[in-house]
DNA sequence: AAATTTATGTCAGCCATATTGACTTATTTC
DNA sequence: GAAATAAGTCAATATGGCTGACATAAATTT
């Protein structure tokens, strides 16, 4: 699941801050009051969390049904939009290590969804490509989620879906945006 | 969740082969024509792969600082945010076993994060509240993921900002999003 | 009052995902 | 030729989650 797992750094010694947990609290505007500059997104973290524990529980049925799990998931789909990506940027986008990689694509490979060829110009690496069955797969698994984000996105209206789209991208690292901009911006 | 996915078991879609980046860049905003209808949605599934990816890495360098995990994030937030919960009503937010909570919530307890109370109506419960020590941990691990929420919400006005919201509720599971506004909107 | 159900907790064992560290084999680069 | 890189593997460990089986206390039903 995700989490609503925050994180920064630190560690801490301690704060003690309290603030409004319980009932009173900051903002307590029914829908939505904007959070003052400042207070805790608790609204939004929370969207966040429940949104995307759904959209990710569409898949696993699915899944289940092949042996596989979110693991499988995850480089699949990755090899699949990027046909040829070498197994280190397949790492680094997953921000796995490569011990964690090799289970889940070794048995992608087994069954017969992912290929391997050896790299032309750099013989070293193993450039991975999904085959039909794989692609097959990948197309099952991003249906009931594209079923989901089209729903939302036609309820909001062109300029809703647009912001819906920025708000995303904004919260990706500055640093990464114009990397992953590249995988995602691909169709 | 998360799947393109995030946790753990279910995860995401892929993309289809396609190639190449097209190098446009980073912002692009928009980017992406919008897919047809039936299409898969690869740019927005990735976005919120990416955009889930960042938002959770916040808060795990605090975490790690006080020997807690994801699991303890989550239960800390909902108890901080629910004061007087009984485990069954946390079990049902979290989707997790008794079992799978029973470790993480005694470690919070003997850490002082978390209380408990035996319920006075029904005195079977045990309500769960965040001592203050636990109210200050949740606010320090809210602090960078609302940072980078404001920060985009910001940008985007209070239009878009009111648009990204509702998408993230549209995309909640329609039969959930009644209950889950219940806790939502409560600041 | 007895029987049953509910809320919580706990023991035991297992699985999936991911990590660190050490090392091997090709192959490319210096 | 030496060093660095891409990939793969062995081994041990951590985390978080699961199922099944029980146990206890308190509430509900009968």
């Amino acid at each position: 699941m995700a989490d609503i797992n925050f994180s920064t750094t630190a560690s801490a010694p301690d704060r003690t801050a309290a603030a409004t947990i319980d009932g009173s609290g900051p903002d307590a505007g029914a829908a939505a009051a904007a959070p003052a500059a400042g207070e805790p997104q608790w609204e939004m973290i929370e969207l966040l969390f429940f949104a995307y524990r759904d959209f990710i529980g569409d898949p696993d049925a699915i899944l289940d049904a092949f042996d596989f799990g979110r693991a499988h998931h995850r480089v699949l789909h990755f090899v699949n939009r990027n046909p040829g990506m070498p197994v280190a940027e397949l790492l680094n986008i997953l921000k796995i290590t490569k011990q964690s990689l090799g289970r889940v694509l070794r048995e992608l490979i087994e069954a017969g969804y992912v290929e391997q060829q050896t790299g032309e110009s750099d013989r070293r690496q193993r450039l991975l490509f999904a085959t039909a069955r794989g692609r097959d797969l990948a197309l099952r698994l991003a249906a009931p989620q594209s079923t989901r984000i089209a729903a939302a996105l036609a309820a909001l209206g062109p300029e809703g879906a647009a912001a819906a789209r920025e708000f995303l991208r904004l919260m990706i690292n500055a640093e990464e945006r114009a990397e992953t901009a590249r995988f995602v911006a691909r169709t």
